[in-house]
RNA sequence: GCGCAGGUGGCGGAGUGGUCAAUCGCACGCGGCUGUAAACCGCGCGCCCGGAAGGGCUACGAAGGUUCGAAUCCUUCCCUGCGCA
C-alpha cells in the first residue's frame, strides 16, 4: 500500500483571490500549481481570462496554463489528461501538488469524482441535432436509451445532444464493454471513482468564500482595471483567426466585448453585461461547491487554515 | 396656456370591461449539470397561510364615478414627453 500523499485542491467563485491563496501555499509547502479554468487552458486568452502573470507567479511553476489552441474545443477530458500528468510530475519531484481553480466540473473530473465516458465529440452530429427542440431530441433518446431518458435535464438540448452521441457509439459497438459508460452509470456519492494515483493521495479542501457585496466589489474592480488590456487582446485574438461566434462562446468578457467590437452593444452596455454576467458565473460556481462537503471554507486568503 | 401622446410590478414593456396578481424580457433568489462547463439548462419571484391544491389581503399615477364586475369606460386633479405658443 502506499502512503497517502498529500494533494490540495484550493476552489472559490471568480475574483475570491484563489490565485494568490495558491502561491503563497505552494511557497510554504513546496508545492506546484495546477490551474482549473477552461479559458486560461487557451494560449492567447489572458487578461481576459484572468490568467495568472509571471510576475504573480513568484516562481512557482503552473501547470495546464496556455496549453491548447483557442480555435479547438479543450474538453474536460482534455483537462483530466492534463491535470492528471501534472501531478504525477510533480509527485515524482517530491513536491506538493496545489489544484487552483474555479472550474468545479473539471476538478471533479480530474479527481475522478465525476466519471467521463470514452465517447469523443462528433461535432458532424452535433451540428446535424442542433437544428432539433428539446422534445424531438428527447424522443430520439428515449428510443436510443429510455434510461438516461428520464435522468437527463429533458429541456436542455446540450446535454440531449451529449446523450444521443453517447448512446449512439455505444449501440455502434454494441457487445463491447461498456461499463465505464457515464449513461448507465450510478451517481454514487462521489459520483464513481477511477483508478488513478490521485485516489492514493489525501486531499485538502479549501474553499474562499466572501460576502457577495465584497465579491461584487472584486469583480468590478478587477474588470475595471483590465478592460482597456482586454479589449486590445480580443482585438489580437481577432487577427489571430478566431471567429466572433467562438469568441461568443468562449463566454463573459470574450464574448460581450467581442459584441462590443462588433458594436451591437455600446461600451456601457457591455461593462454592465459583463458585471452581471460574472456575478451569475460566481454564483454557479457556488452552487458547484456547496455539494461538496469536504470543503473547508474561509473568508479570504489571508486566513490560511492551520490544518496544513 | 393650447394640442397630441403617455403614466402598469425593482426596470423595460404587454394588456385596453370579466378567463388579471396582471403575457414577456431583464434584474433578483434558488437549483441542476457525467467529454462545449466563463458553456448549457430548470424552478421561484406583490404580501400572508399552505408541501401542494387552494384560500385571504393589497395593487395597474391620485381621488371620485359608471357597471353585477374596471388596469381597461367617464370626470377632475397631479406628473412626464413631443408639438404649437
Amino acid at each position: 500500500m502506499i502512503k497517502k500523499r498529500k494533494l490540495i485542491i484550493i476552489v472559490g467563485p471568480n475574483a475570491s483571490g484563489k490565485s494568490e491563496l495558491g502561491v503563497k501555499l505552494a511557497k510554504k509547502l513546496n508545492g506546484e500549481i495546477i490551474s482549473t479554468d477552461s479559458r486560461q487552458v487557451y494560449k492567447g486568452l489572458n487578461v481576459g481570462s484572468g490568467k495568472i502573470t509571471k510576475k504573480e507567479m513568484r516562481g512557482v511553476r503552473h501547470h495546464c496554463l496556455s496549453v491548447a489552441n483557442p480555435k479547438k474545443v479543450f474538453t474536460a477530458l482534455d483537462f483530466k489528461k492534463c491535470a492528471e500528468k501534472a501531478i504525477a510530475t510533480i509527485y515524482r519531484s517530491g513536491k506538493t501538488p496545489i489544484i487552483v481553480g474555479g472550474a468545479g466540473f473539471y476538478i471533479d473530473a480530474a479527481l475522478g469524482r465525476v466519471k467521463l465516458g470514452g465517447v469523443p465529440p462528433n461535432f458532424k452530429l452535433r451540428k446535424r441535432l442542433s437544428k432539433k427542440s428539446a422534445l424531438e431530441l428527447l424522443k430520439i433518446l428515449k428510443k436510443l436509451d429510455p434510461k438516461r431518458a428520464k435522468t437527463i435535464e429533458q429541456k436542455n438540448p446540450r446535454r440531449l445532444i451529449r446523450a444521443i452521441e453517447i448512446a449512439l457509439l455505444k449501440k455502434k459497438c454494441r457487445g463491447v464493454n461498456f461499463a465505464g459508460f457515464a449513461s448507465t452509470q450510478p451517481r454514487g456519492p462521489l459520483g464513481g471513482r477511477e483508478e488513478s494515483k490521485i485516489n492514493t493521495a489525501a486531499l485538502v479542501w479549501i474553499g474562499i468564500r466572501r460576502p457577495p457585496e465584497e465579491l461584487k466589489k472584486r469583480i468590478r474592480a478587477r474588470l475595471n482595471k483590465r478592460l482597456p488590456n482586454i479589449i486590445r487582446e480580443v482585438k489580437r485574438l481577432r487577427r489571430g483567426g478566431l471567429s466572433w461566434k467562438r469568441l461568443y462562446d468562449l463566454g463573459l468578457e470574450y464574448r460581450y466585448v467581442s459584441l462590443y467590437l462588433q458594436k451591437k452593444l455600446s461600451k456601457d452596455e457591455m461593462v454592465q453585461k459583463i458585471l452581471t454576467e460574472s456575478w451569475h458565473y460566481a454564483k454557479r460556481q457556488m452552487t458547484w461547491f456547496k455539494r461538496n462537503k469536504k470543503i473547508r471554507w474561509i473568508p479570504n486568503p489571508k486566513s490560511l487554515p492551520t490544518i496544513l
